[in-house]
DNA sequence: TTTCGATTTAATCAAACGTTTAATAAACAA
DNA sequence: TTGTTTATTAAACGTTTGATTAAATCGAAA
């Protein structure tokens, strides 16, 4: 019977922090750090909005809560792929591209979680020049992000430092611009362009991101 | 005398218009929206707080003529652009993407006046979901979109609709990207990354864009 | 059953918010 | 000179903000 304790393991209480998260996480990406209040979380959490601080102190905190919660297994798949692909072996760009953009994609597409939203609030982090959101890129993503730029001077030599580093950061922000799902490339196509569909997606944009950074080869020689 | 009555124009007022809307950029670009108080713009633009609402209704008309101020000359350029470029002849597709990107990235490197500023801001609205977000791309920003994409398959007429939207967008992205100036790039690289060299950026930008949209030919018909 | 720590609640705080108002001063038109 | 328009100010409006408090409620161990 320890199986079932560890099933339902703290039955009393009524899973107030994941639906703090889950409503901060929605709100945060809505609205912004500023824009997102304390009381309107709570209110769509259902929840008293002194639980927000006897859980999370503040309201920073509850921000840095939220980006912990969910960078911990995109980057952690992250590092799996990279494990693998580099495993004896060096990859093709195109795997390696793949690999690193597929996890951000997949979770932008998860609708069933709510994934689409936390996958608005990177890009509103990614974007942001305050303290605040550059120290939690740094903690949280420039890690992954060092290991994916030496990844691609392994697979592209003759690409440099700085160009791996330009070509990482474009394709992140190819990656992100259809993670937002804004809607508006199906508004610019009446509709043709579908941002559902999380296959297509991902092959459009490994395939931009490598052309992209095959092109900065040549680029950075001029 | 009349010569001199037109050089100073005004001289009661204290050019608060300009002084509220410079600053107003600033504020919404660092903070969004939401997270803009007016009180912190006037206190920027050395004015009360009362003239905000004198000479723009409300804090959502502030916003949106933040836009407009800008967004005009801007938008003016690459229609200036784009004519010359198909006037009689058709241009290359790096010929097209620059001129496409040029005004954007140029205004994000313009330091002297608030372009940087107004950058961070287009790619807040960019990646925006609210309906006052989309409605101001939509007005600002979606016409000289959609002969853009227009564009883009006059001189890659295998593209498709669909591909050239994509293309657009993910080439926007990019530059949009560099315009935030974040300096995680030279954060990143151990400033190795050189965010203020326009021309350098401008290049990068457009061959890593062209390359990228010449690859979503082939994709698109697997 | 009593005790205890963890959880939840309503009430409250000072501060900041967007907005409005009334009053004032300067510039213009008659 | 008048009266009118425009620009600017200080003060206040009611509301909402993030945060704190003390009391109440709960589940489970003693």
């Amino acid at each position: 019977m320890l199986s079932d304790m560890q099933a339902q393991q703290r039955p009393r209480q009524k899973n107030s922090r994941k639906a703090i998260l889950d409503a901060a996480e929605h709100a945060f990406a809505d609205f912004g750090f500023g824009g997102a209040s304390i009381r309107a979380i709570a209110r769509n959490a259902g929840v008293n909005q002194a639980m927000i601080h006897y859980y999370y102190r503040n309201k920073e905190q509850l921000f840095s809560a939220v980006m912990e919660r969910r960078s911990g297994d995109i980057n952690g798949r992250r590092h799996a792929a990279l494990d693998t692909l580099f495993d004896g072996k060096t990859p093709t760009l195109e795997e390696l591209v793949e690999a690193i953009l597929r996890p951000t994609i997949e979770l932008g597409h998860d609708q069933k979680r709510g994934g689409a939203d936390y996958a608005r609030l990177i890009v509103y982090l990614n974007n942001s020049a305050d303290r605040l959101s550059q120290g939690l890129v740094e903690e949280y993503y420039n890690p992954v992000a060092r290991r994916s730029i030496d990844a691609i001077m392994k697979v592209l030599p003759d690409i440099g430092h700085a160009g791996a580093v330009r070509g990482y950061l474009f394709a992140i922000s190819v990656a992100l611009s259809v993670m937002a799902r804004t809607g508006r490339a199906a508004r610019l196509s009446d509709g043709l362009c579908d941002d559902g569909n999380t296959e297509e997606t991902v092959s459009m944009v490994v395939a931009f991101a490598c052309a992209g950074i095959r092109a900065l080869v040549s680029v950075r020689e001029k």
